[in-house]
DNA sequence: GGTAGGTGCTTCGAATCCGAAGCACATTGC
DNA sequence: GCAATGTGCTTCGGATTCGAAGCACCTACC
């Protein structure tokens, strides 16, 4: 048999469960923060964050905003629902693709964002960045930067593979 | 009260968005192999692999497994009835405490952690190792290991706190 | 010894998530 | 203009998750 597989070493194993219990116990804080302080959860502050703080006109399309965030299509039509519903974004026609749906973040939407946000960050703070220095801050984030290009680049997270088609941008265009 | 919470700046929020990111996209594409290569999910295969690589006697009470995986004990719950039903692992009373349940993995589970664990590393390195320097990653073992101890010590992430006494007062035998 | 409080796990109901399938529009080629 | 193919979003069914409530046992204190 062609044993052999553990080819990583201690810093390599390390490195990734240490990533993914970080990040699932920051994720689990902040979700609890979030639940006890606003009527929103973490996806729902997500997305409204993306939409009223990183979008300059405050709205974006689906696919985008599933990809940001990587959630199915699927959840995003959910959560979407959601927050719709709760009269936090608006869903819209996209003015080209007569297909696509623009969701528009709403003024209660970004009051929502504006009165969660100091305590996000607050716990952001005390759980991940207390115990670093700076220097440690920098460079997680300059090796994690990195890494998200290339995790965004190499696999078609959203795009699933629809059928066995291709979809290289080549000749047959 | 009105005590202005500092915004995180540039870097802070950018470590903390891209930790998110890498996190969650990193789940997603090892559950996704994991589910075209083999019958467990993700959750499962961490806590097989927890005892079976981690735990020298292969089994571990079921609140230490909780807080290794960050879930809820009623979520653990869940998956261990799975997992036993699948024959992966038994369960059984602890010797201390009556009350307290002893997971054990068994020849099958391990079997199962060998036969996932080559493509498990391979996304990994392909993923999230692969764009990275040696250097990095041992920056980021170093950045992540004291906010992982941080996170873990500073809240009770599974001692959610049991407020809400008794309804019946007495004769409540 | 007896009672009060704490801990360990499970059950329960509801919410959330995903992938597959389906519908509607867009784009291309004829 | 019309058919064929690709893309965007939604619906659908099932699986998984959580928190709260509940039961059983352990520990502390009198």
């Amino acid at each position: 048999m062609a044993t052999a597989p553990p080819p990583l070493d201690a810093v390599e194993l390390g490195a990734y469960f240490a990533l993914i219990e970080v990040a699932g116990l920051l994720r689990h804080a902040v979700e609890q923060q979030l639940r006890e302080e606003t009527d929103i959860s973490y996806v729902q502050f997500q997305l409204l964050a993306r939409l009223g703080l990183d979008s300059p006109t405050g709205s974006e399309r689906m696919t985008d905003l599933a990809d940001g965030v990587v959630y199915s299509r699927s959840g995003l039509t959910y959560q979407a629902g959601l927050l719709e519903k709760a009269e936090l974004v608006t869903r819209g026609q996209s003015a080209d693709d007569e297909r696509g749906v623009t969701v528009s973040i709403t003024d209660a939407g970004r009051a929502v964002v504006s009165r969660a946000l100091p305590g996000h960050v607050e716990v952001i703070r005390d759980l991940l960045l207390q115990p670093l220095s700076r220097t440690q801050v920098e460079q997680l984030y300059a090796v994690l930067e990195p890494a998200r290009e290339h995790m965004r680049a190499a696999p078609p997270r959203s795009a699933r593979a629809r059928r066995g088609g291709r979809s290289s941008p080549a000749a047959a265009s």
